[in-house]
DNA sequence: TTGTAAGCGTTATCAT
DNA sequence: ATGATAACGCTTACAA
């Protein structure tokens, strides 16, 4: 464990300037003591030293990224995206999770750059004019995923806003009368990321101003699936549509759904946000949103790339494009 | 961006040695001093550089994992829980997918040594005595997980045939009188890890030896459900039990009988391996196999660690125990 | 073709 | 209480 250059040169009797140039297949070195230094290299198994590279050029080819977790099935598929793509471009990938609080996003941000990671992808929890200036003064740069912290710093979206308005009118389309948006409680603003979540909510909301015909209401609380009783103790009176923010909220009342003989479409239409990919295992196939993780996943790490390579960094917003998929439920 | 001691210590007319000891809290340094010192280094934002601090203590605190890719839920849920306790160690964890190939297995592991990680988590595709000894060589303790690759090095697992066994038993026990096994094709060998799958097998059809009533055939194909037609075709005729070596066959078939309006466990019955979390949305239930995943990563994460700070480092065999689902569908 | 020497930003030892 | 100096393993001018 840990030959260096040095050993090396002692052993071959030259300086360790000329087994660099050796080894980094470098000119100005006779063939022989090149091979003769490769040589002694391979039979020690001479391996470099990336840290102290790093140290040296003060390039150290990795990024990082910091997420909450790893239950977010949709976050998965974008995560092992972003290590295809990041590693195709030579970089290594870190990623560091922090559960849910604000503090501990901000730690495991500063603990990449203290290693020196060149960028960091980030799907936030924490905002506000604090959160920004923390970025900003790390002078490392970030790029967010999903979440809008900033206009100083790039991020990678989908139109969350408009995905649900369309939601809504393929829903007043299939001749519906009533909506339930069901979502994460909206208080857990600090222990989760929820802004898409009430993206989706604004854009319902706008959108049903224009459905007067469409009766609305919310169920933002964890029992949710409880807190439906009175909505399917009524589904006789009035044609009923849930709107799921996430497609593991469809999953659960649907199963709640097979438990108790409730048939979707037949009973009541269910819709949910996301396309994760187990949905392709349940019949019937949910109704849904999908956005292109793949393609999240690449525009990211190339927009952080770009930024790090690149000589001057404007930072963008990207709203990638999503998709309604009109399957069986609704 | 790179505040360093030495800038600090220019400002405040002191030797770095000094700033050192006022940021480091160490004693021998002025009250006036050390304030100072502080109230310089917050103003710069000073930052450590950890990559200097680890050339030098020898010290990266980094935990490195190296894997196929994100498919295989399992995975996925014993990544986050590796990733929970690296952390609660003081570790922090790099991930590195290479897709399939060993070539690309050996060259993950190999920058994760370059880069100094202090120990190495690997779920291999790779094995033989060549692979055995570029893992020795390395210098770095590795812990499987899995995957046996060698008795030097420590692994931790389940006693996958013993868990292939009681499958059997608890189908033999329900009355069956067929078993067909579905798995991977074999000859994957070199592209996927199917190490799991062949000890199933072998702990399958060494059980079945105890059951002359069983018949059974086996399905080692990626086409798996067209190339049950025939058992299907000829449920009437005998009990027929489908055991999966993964949920995720399971799903895939069940999701054909929904389609083919033939039902679970009355016409045929199913069992799955490795209890992934999407099963609890899945109706009916499937019986399947369950391993404590948080508990196989805490093991692995606590055997590495103990390798990595520990004095002498025996490498252990580390089998973990396993659990039947008896739940719906057989 | 080869070597010397300074530097990257820390830590650690030994003086003062 | 403070400082000088060497060391970690590499890179990179600049000499010879």
């Amino acid at each position: 464990m840990g030959v260096t250059v040095n050993e090396i040169a002692k052993i071959c009797g030259v300086s360790r300037t000329t087994v660099l140039r050796a080894l980094n297949n470098q000119s100005r070195v006779s063939d022989r003591t090149r091979r003769q230094v490769l040589e002694v290299a391979k039979e020690l198994g001479y391996r470099p030293n990336l840290l102290a590279r790093s140290l040296n050029t003060g390039r150290t080819m990795t990024l990082g990224i910091v997420a909450i977790n790893m239950d977010n099935l949709i976050f998965v598929q974008t995560l092992s995206a972003i290590n295809t793509e990041a590693q195709r471009k030579g970089y290594s990938l870190n990623i560091a999770l922090h559960g849910q609080s604000s503090e501990a996003e901000m730690q495991r941000i500063r603990d990449f750059t203290d290693r020196r990671m060149e960028g960091i992808l980030l799907s936030p929890i924490s905002k506000g004019p604090e959160f920004e200036q923390f970025l900003l003064s790390l002078g490392t740069p970030v790029v967010c995923i999903g979440n809008y912290v900033s206009d100083q710093i790039s991020t990678v979206m989908i139109d969350e806003e408009l995905a649900a308005r369309e939601a809504v009118r393929l829903i007043a389309s299939k001749g519906y009368r009533r909506i339930v948006f069901v979502c994460p409680p909206l208080a857990y603003e600090s222990q989760q990321n929820i802004y898409s979540h009430i993206q989706r909510k604004h854009g319902l909301e706008a959108e049903l101003a224009l459905h007067p015909g469409l009766s609305y209401q919310i169920i933002a609380a964890d029992d949710y699936v409880q807190q439906l009783s009175p909505v399917l103790a009524t589904l006789g009176d009035v044609r009923t549509a849930i709107l799921c923010s996430g497609d593991i909220y469809a999953l659960n009342i649907m199963r709640y759904f097979k438990a108790h003989k409730i048939k979707t479409p037949r009973d009541v239409g269910i819709m949910g946000f996301d396309n994760i990919s187990i949905l392709e295992y349940i019949v019937p196939r949910l109704t849904t949103v999908s956005t292109n993780v793949e393609n999240v996943a690449v525009v990211a790490v190339n927009e952080l790339i770009s930024q790090i390579e690149g000589d001057q960094a404007v930072a963008k917003k990207i709203v990638l494009p999503h998709k309604i998929l009109d399957m069986e439920t609704l």
